[in-house]
DNA sequence: CTATAGATGCCCT
DNA sequence: GGGCATCTATAGC
């Protein structure tokens, strides 16, 4: 894919990720593993208070800051990885969250990798659940996804983005959540259980 | 299907 | 030390 593709605002590209394949090679002998992304939320770090970028930068969301096409992923709850694709100029900090994909190639090898799905719809629905399943983590952190540098690559197999998709509020977080920044490919089965927490100020007193 | 509790470590104040 | 862009197992319909 091309880079200007990715340098734009963020709730213009978030949609736009619907149905681009996600490619993970190697390293090793391993199959190629591919996903077609269902889910995603937009986070803009300049003005959305639930974005990690919010506060300004940091170590950890230096990618935010960089150019696009490039992958953020960061550490949370103690165990679980979630991957970003960054997007807009270099110096704006957005980044688009990918919350599910659905298995496409590579299938023996993603279902070794999450023990803990009992079905094959469980084995990337989730931010978390796509990382463990496709072995990304914190050695991937900055991977360019035009050149592919590190092995992960997006791809575009002519399927289009759905010409309407699903809106919600944004899953797992406190603050800014009345903003319709989750979309999702409507009615696709392997979509994340997550649902929004219902919009209303943030706990005070 | 929904609801709930517990795991577990890094980041930032 | 508080809070997390989460997941899993378990309990109960």
């Amino acid at each position: 894919m091309d880079r200007g593709f990715f340098d734009r605002d963020v709730l213009e590209v978030a949609p736009l990720l619907l149905n681009k394949l996600l490619l993970k090679r190697g390293p090793g002998p391993g199959p190629d593993l591919l996903g077609r992304i269902v889910e995603v939320e937009a986070y803009r770090g300049s003005d959305d208070p639930a974005s990690h970028a919010y506060r300004g930068p940091t170590a950890r969301n230096a990618v935010m800051f960089g150019p696009p096409g490039r992958l953020y992923t960061y550490f949370t709850y103690g165990m679980h990885w979630c991957a970003n694709i960054v997007t807009g100029p270099e110096g704006t900090a957005e980044a688009v969250l990918l919350r599910a994909l659905a298995p496409v190639a590579g299938l023996e090898a993603i279902r070794r990798a999450r023990p803990a799905a009992r079905r094959d719809r469980d084995l990337l629905s989730g931010p978390a659940r796509l990382c463990q399943g496709l072995g990304i983590d914190g050695g991937h952190n900055g991977a360019d996804l035009v050149t592919g540098d590190r092995g992960l690559q997006l791809l575009d197999d002519g399927v289009p983005p759905p010409p309407v998709p699903e809106v919600s509020g944004r899953v797992g977080i406190r603050l800014a959540t009345d903003r319709p920044w989750r979309w999702w490919v409507p009615d696709n089965p392997h979509v994340s259980p997550g649902r929004p927490r219902p919009p209303g100020p943030a706990p005070e007193g």
